[in-house]
DNA sequence: AGCACGCCGACT
DNA sequence: GTCGGCGTGCTC
């Protein structure tokens, strides 16, 4: 009898893989167990068992595994069918799921590594040059890698010489597999048991009178033991003692101590959670009891609560009453928001309840998360992180928080999955029948939509914690002030002197600008020459801190022009402004404070944001000039103004989100300024200030706002009334980008007649030397989505097949946000 | 995705 | 002539 079993492999292949197991692995195997299998010729993976069988492959003699890498599941059943519903859905491989899904560590990859082979005599002459090099290495060391063969030959391609070396018996290869995970394991010691009684203890003591430091050392594990009463590091006992690990080392040598280890978690909270949660306010009180209504009939509920309406105490209460019944608890966030000073908030309620799980920890701290979540234990039984962690293996989910609901980056776009993580969340609460949370003050027009059609539920908190009222919020037309002359750079006086004004009380204030480095443009004032990227179609932005002209698509960088490239001409202008610039300005005309820049070129360190906004709360910042990374979830009590520099070039974006997305930038910067007692002041600065968008948001108008976007929606056949699957074709070659998708449209059209849009050249239509073009589906209410995705698949398929078009790439992204 | 195989230009 | 470029096809 022979047995199988069926794989995921981490790769972007469609297929599922079958391989042979004998009779005891196919006892042992279950569902979402991992095995090492060779997939190719020599590449060795962990693989997923999705199904253990009998049926042998009718084509192919099916290979062995390897070996078996887990002693359970590591994936529950849930998480597979979780993973089917996204690679459907979102028209990808499991594969590529199974990447995304999984902690590193979990997935192993191996590399070849190189070894003399010992039962044979090497006559020396028979060798080439770059062969004997590699004979010579092996005398020296034991092993070498691909890498290390390719620096000791000079040459790119090893492969053919490592080749004729295994043809003459002169190395052996061997796949090196490792297990990145490794326990995190603490040493301890206590009394040897032989000491244990009185006597043998004191004679003991008293054997040891001419060793004082040992005896010292031994003293203070007793004062140690009878203070907390609880097991000893050595490292702890070391210090305590004032003493060395060689000291201990001896103790230890002799008997007299004993070590023992432990594993541990590498993440362990040990503050104080003794804080109970705040009582809340009529309003915050009303809005709870409204939701918890809301749940008896919907799963989904929006919670659409105003800047510093106190919508996390909200959330406390609820996942207050989640961990009584002993349910898991996720709470999402856009990755920007995930701030100390919202994971200490939320610390200091739950304490040891509560797990991070966060790209910027390490992959051994994630899969201690991991496992703590697939066992259920009271120390992950609140989850709190980004998108990725909807891949949690949860056992028992009783709600899901996505708060700043509307944040798009929860979508993600470069590797595939392009997954929704709100969506996706939706779809993960159906499994465990749990309750999904959406909160934010300027929620997504399609959430909105769905709670004004009634399918999800909606509660509004519409007053500010503690009564602060609403930011004033004013716009400064440019238009009229660089025609009266009332401008200073680019600060109009208005914005100047509400700055020295909240300067001068003491407070802070914070501008933003949605542009990095200094200017995005330089433009030669004799012949009108502007640098263009060599690999991009956009022009070199100008950053005056280092002197450089950078690409910011694909990072390349070169040394500020002194003279325009094409003319000579030494008379160069700079075009656009960014927050370097209001860096720069601002020095200028306030050089008594200080002012800070917060943008992608100021945080790159490890700890650069957390740095900044410390040193903004300590007041050590008067000013902080930057870029959307402001608006996250941040919470600075002193903020008395924020300023916009410019909303014009937010608006006039070309996306038909453009609007929607200005409306929340705009609002939720907004949302930074007077947060306590004082009344914020936000002022606008625009050409058209009498744009409806910036009207409405400058009284504070969601509504409004809702209505007319969902109208233009309705009227340009965009969400949430039709769904778009956008598909991108990516080439090196102009015309073979444009064939390609010519092709593919008339092709789609076939199907979809109308509702196929393009091909179109996106606004950067070449980047990192690739042309990009777009065609855009847009799906109808009650088309078929299944038979859609079908239908695009097939034609993906017939694509691939065409000679012409071989090595174009194609992108699909379902639900483009 | 990797990796091998095969075909073609540009250097010792 | 080999080296290294890249296009093509396959992986249980």
């Amino acid at each position: 009898m022979s047995y199988f079993i069926d794989v995921i492999l981490p790769i972007p292949l469609e297929k599922e893989f079958t391989y042979s197991v004998n009779k005891d692995e196919f006892v042992f195997l279950k569902p979402g167990m991992r095995v090492a299998v060779q997939f190719g010729k020599s590449k060795v993976y962990a693989a997923l068992v999705t199904k253990i069988h009998q049926v042998a492959p009718l084509v192919y003699e099916a290979k062995e595994i390897e070996h078996i890498l887990d002693e359970s599941p590591i994936v529950t059943s849930h998480q597979l069918e979780l993973w089917s519903w996204i690679a459907t859905y979102y028209m990808c491989s499991k594969g590529e799921v199974m990447r995304a899904a999984l902690p590193s560590a979990f997935l192993l990859e191996s590399e070849t590594i190189i070894l003399k082979n010992d039962k044979i005599t090497v006559d020396e002459s028979i060798l080439k040059d770059d062969e004997f090099l590699i004979y010579e290495a092996l005398q020296h060391q034991s092993l070498l890698r691909i890498q290390e063969i390719m620096n000791i030959t000079g040459k790119k391609t090893v492969l053919p010489i490592i080749k004729r070396l295994l043809e003459k018996e002169i190395i052996v290869v061997q796949e090196e597999i490792y297990e990145q995970y490794k326990p995190k394991i603490v040493r301890y010691v206590k009394l040897h048991a032989e000491y244990t009684k009185e006597q043998a203890l004191q004679s003991l003591l008293e054997s040891l009178t001419r060793a004082p430091k040992q005896k010292e050392v031994l003293m203070h594990l007793f004062m140690l033991e009878s203070k907390n009463n609880k097991p000893i590091k050595i490292s702890e006992l070391a210090k305590a003692a004032n003493s060395s690990a060689a000291i201990i080392k001896t103790l230890i040598d002799k008997d007299i101590l004993e070590e023992y280890q432990l594993q541990v978690d590498r993440v362990q909270f040990d503050g104080d959670s003794s804080t109970l949660s705040k009582d809340l306010n009529t309003y915050q009180e009303k809005a709870l009891q409204q939701l918890r209504t809301c749940f008896l009939d919907k799963d989904v509920c929006l919670l659409h609560g105003v800047t510093s309406s106190g919508k996390t105490e909200v959330y406390v209460k609820l996942i207050e009453s989640q961990l009584e019944k002993g349910k898991q608890i996720l709470y999402l966030l856009p990755e920007i928001a995930l701030t100390t000073q919202l994971i200490k908030r939320l610390q200091a309620y739950f304490g040891e309840k509560l797990t991070v799980y966060h790209s910027r920890y390490s992959v051994n701290e994630r899969v201690e998360a991991w496992n703590n979540v697939k066992n259920t234990t009271s120390k992950a039984q609140i989850i709190i992180g980004a998108r990725s962690s909807i891949f949690l293996p949860f056992t028992n989910l009783g709600l899901i928080i996505i708060d700043e609901e509307h944040e798009g980056s929860f979508k993600q776009f470069d590797p595939a999955p392009r997954y929704h993580a709100r969506d996706t969340a939706v779809v993960l609460s159906g499994m465990f029948a749990s309750k999904v949370l959406l909160g934010s003050a300027t929620p997504a027009l399609e959430t909105y939509y769905n709670a004004m059609q009634g399918k999800y539920g909606v509660v509004e908190l519409k007053r500010r914690y503690g009564n602060v009222l609403m930011p004033d919020i004013n716009l400064v037309d440019l238009k009229t002030k660089y025609k009266k002359k009332e401008m200073t750079g680019h600060f109009s006086d208005t914005l100047l002197e509400a700055i020295k004004d909240a300067l001068r009380e003491n407070e802070q204030v914070i501008l933003f600008q949605n542009r990095r480095g200094y200017s995005p443009v330089i433009e030669c004032n004799t012949c009108g020459h502007s640098p263009q990227c060599p690999n991009c179609d956009v022009s070199l932005t100008f950053h005056n801190h280092r002197n450089q002209l950078r690409c910011h698509y694909c990072g390349y960088h070169m040394a500020m022009l002194q003279k325009c490239l094409a003319c000579g001409s030494t008379e160069l202008s700079t075009k656009g402004f960014g927050t370097e610039q209001i860096e720069k300005e601002l020095q200028e005309l306030l050089p008594d404070y200080n002012i800070g820049r917060m943008d992608q070129d100021t945080t790159r360190g490890k700890h650069g944001y957390e740095k900044l906004i410390t040193k903004f709360e300590d007041g050590e910042i008067d000013i902080l000039v930057g870029t959307q990374m402001l608006t996250k979830g941040l919470d600075f009590r002193n903020v008395s103004l924020v300023g916009i520099m410019n909303a014009d070039n937010l608006l006039n974006f070309p996306d038909f989100r453009a609007h929607e997305r200005s409306f929340q930038l705009m609002q939720q910067v907004a949302g930074r300024a007077g947060r306590t007692s004082k009344r914020g002041k936000v002022l606008i600065q625009t050409y058209n200030p009498y744009h409806q968008i910036l009207q409405q948001v400058s009284v504070n108008d969601y509504t409004g706002m809702y209505k007319d976007q969902i109208e233009e929606r309705h009227q340009y056949k965009y969400p949430p009334f039709y769904r778009i699957i956008k598909i991108t074709a990516r080439h090196k070659d102009y015309n073979k980008v444009n064939a390609a998708t010519l092709w593919l449209a008339k092709s789609l059209r076939m199907y979809f007649k109308e509702h196929v849009l393009g091909p179109e050249f996106p606004p950067i239509s070449r980047i990192r030397n690739q042309y990009h073009k777009n065609i855009l589906i847009k799906i109808p209410q009650g088309q078929s989505l299944g038979k859609t995705k079908e239908a695009v698949k097939k034609v993906h398929t017939t694509f691939k097949s065409v000679r012409d078009f071989a090595g174009v790439r194609i992108v699909i992204n379902v639900d483009t946000y």
